[in-house]
DNA sequence: TAAAAATACTCCATAGGTATTTTAT
DNA sequence: ATAAAATACCTATGGAGTATTTTTA
């Protein structure tokens, strides 16, 4: 049976073009390093060398045989390679959710931090409602979520990384639009554009709740699953909508924000498996919630390992 | 170390996700099996398998290593491969040099048979003069050479693969183009285009002594190293030229071809090094020279041969 | 003849087998 | 209680070492 040691047998004999030197490059007698040679090529079936002239030359198989051993040894590099950084949590893949409101958040941060500190590790993102992220971490279809809260779920951690003041969304023409501080029963009138239940159920019922301490209920006109799009139809004069202040980047037409005296606040979350992590889930988790520096360099960059020891004889 | 044995008992244990089954199938024990992985993960210092709950995992380190060591397998198949294919001729490159007027002959049809039955040598082609081929083989930088006879150096076969009489390139207004057939001292007062003796002086020496048996000197006007050129200029009026009977192909503007009624004729060789041939060598000529059909199909295409088999022990 | 690879043989490291224990559910 | 992997221990294949011969320029 063919055997790396074959290869860099091969490769020692092709480099130097003579046994003794080769075998004394590879700390070994040249006996046993002829009889691996010539067991080689009666398994290949195939003339590597020419022993003759007092000298040993490469046949064309060789020729053909060196290219591919090299080939050889360095697919072996990046497999002992690949395995070392993966246990390093230094590459992989990680599947991440995200609610539609995040990209205005801290979440672009965090995903620009740990791209920078491991850029070999492929994020493959989807956005979707907290409810829909939480079932998918639940079914293993995702390795974390970017939730608001309240969310919750069984197995599932569910972690506060961000706070943020919920602010109001007026259209331009709103008769309430020019002053400041407002107060939530101000608009008891008002129609409401909202998120749907469905797709966080938390912010919802938050909305809802605000409004109730406020005095009264929401006439709810719309439910919009999209938070860029909810400021669109404010644009529009449709209603009114609270949203996260992170929203203020999002210029709409016809669409001025405003703070509320007694700013309600919604949390954003991370939210993954409730069980020991693998290094890779483990540093990312570590990096989001803040508990590791962004700047903090991991190991493993460092290709120079030693690689391919000896086994503990 | 690492040896392939450990990638094997690595596919089959990542295969099986079970211990006893992959030992099953490696017709080994499970108990050696267990050692071998644990010794790999040793090495790589990654842990590959979770070995929980009643079930085989694969790890991170593991699914990644998985990814390369499929890879592995596949640069090992081809090495050996290769080195197969290599040693039956079927694979490797050929450096063929070829006179300016051999691809109006049999040069291309030789090309074409040889690449249908070896598609996988790769085929270099250098035009250039017969003495300048014969040089550039004795220097190895070639491996045959397509020459006009009479062509001959120390250590080079030349071997004579076709025949074709020399046939008259005459101007459309010459006095004699609607003549045939011909003979060479009707040409005696005309200004011939001739090939540069350097590049060929087999055929240079023959033309001037076809014109000596037929009592004259040719008046030389212009030597050109390009067969289709020299008919170029034919066709400009600025003289005659005797060329190869296959030079008919090249339909020059204002250009006739004429049979002489004492056909002189040319022989196209193939010159190769002068010494035991490696089978990729030996079936070229063999092709070449006609001494193998040019439907032949060559082994060396099955790809499923007993690549990796036991050494005798 | 001299340099280098191939043989002949010997030895021991270790891959692999057998019996058993540990582990986890 | 049971299935499956790990451990302990043994065996023997074959890889590597030493001494020597063969080859060929």
């Amino acid at each position: 049976m063919i055997e790396l040691r074959h290869f860099r047998y091969f490769l020692a004999v092709a480099d130097h073009l003579h046994f003794g030197k080769a075998a004394e490059h590879l700390h070994m007698a040249q006996p046993p390093l002829s009889t691996q040679i010539r067991q080689l090529e009666e398994m290949l079936g195939a003339q590597l060398f020419v022993r003759s002239k007092r000298k040993v030359e490469l046949t064309e198989a060789g020729q053909v045989f060196l290219e591919e051993a090299h080939k050889v040894m360095e697919s072996v590099h990046r497999a002992i390679q690949g395995a070392k950084q993966a246990s390093e949590g230094v590459r992989g893949r990680l599947r991440l959710g995200f609610a539609s409101s995040a990209p205005f958040g801290i979440f672009p941060q965090v995903l620009r931090n740990y791209r920078q500190a491991y850029p070999n590790v492929v994020l493959e993102l989807q956005e979707s409602g907290s409810a829909e992220q939480l079932l998918a971490l639940q079914e293993r279809r995702l390795d974390f979520g970017f939730v608001r809260l309240p969310a919750s779920a069984t197995n599932i951690r569910v972690e506060s990384i961000d706070r943020e003041a919920m602010i109001l969304a007026l259209p331009e023409s709103h008769p309430l639009s020019q002053h400041e501080p407002l107060r939530l029963q101000q608009f008891s009138q008002d129609r409401f554009i909202i998120f749907p239940r469905r797709d966080g159920p938390g912010i919802y019922d938050r909305i809802l709740s605000w409004c109730q301490q406020a005095g009264f209920t929401p006439r709810i006109v719309q439910e919009v699953g999209q938070m860029h799009a909810i400021v669109g139809l404010v644009g529009a004069g449709l209603g009114v909508a609270l949203v996260p202040e992170s929203l203020q980047t999002v210029h709409a037409r016809g669409v001025v924000y405003r703070h509320l005296e007694d700013e309600p606040y919604i949390e954003m979350a991370l939210a993954y498996w409730d069980e020991p992590l693998s290094p890779l889930h483990q540093a990312f988790a570590d990096m989001a919630t803040g508990r590791k520096a962004p700047g903090a360099i991991p190991a493993g960059s460092n290709e120079s390992d030693s690689a391919d020891a000896r086994p503990r004889s």
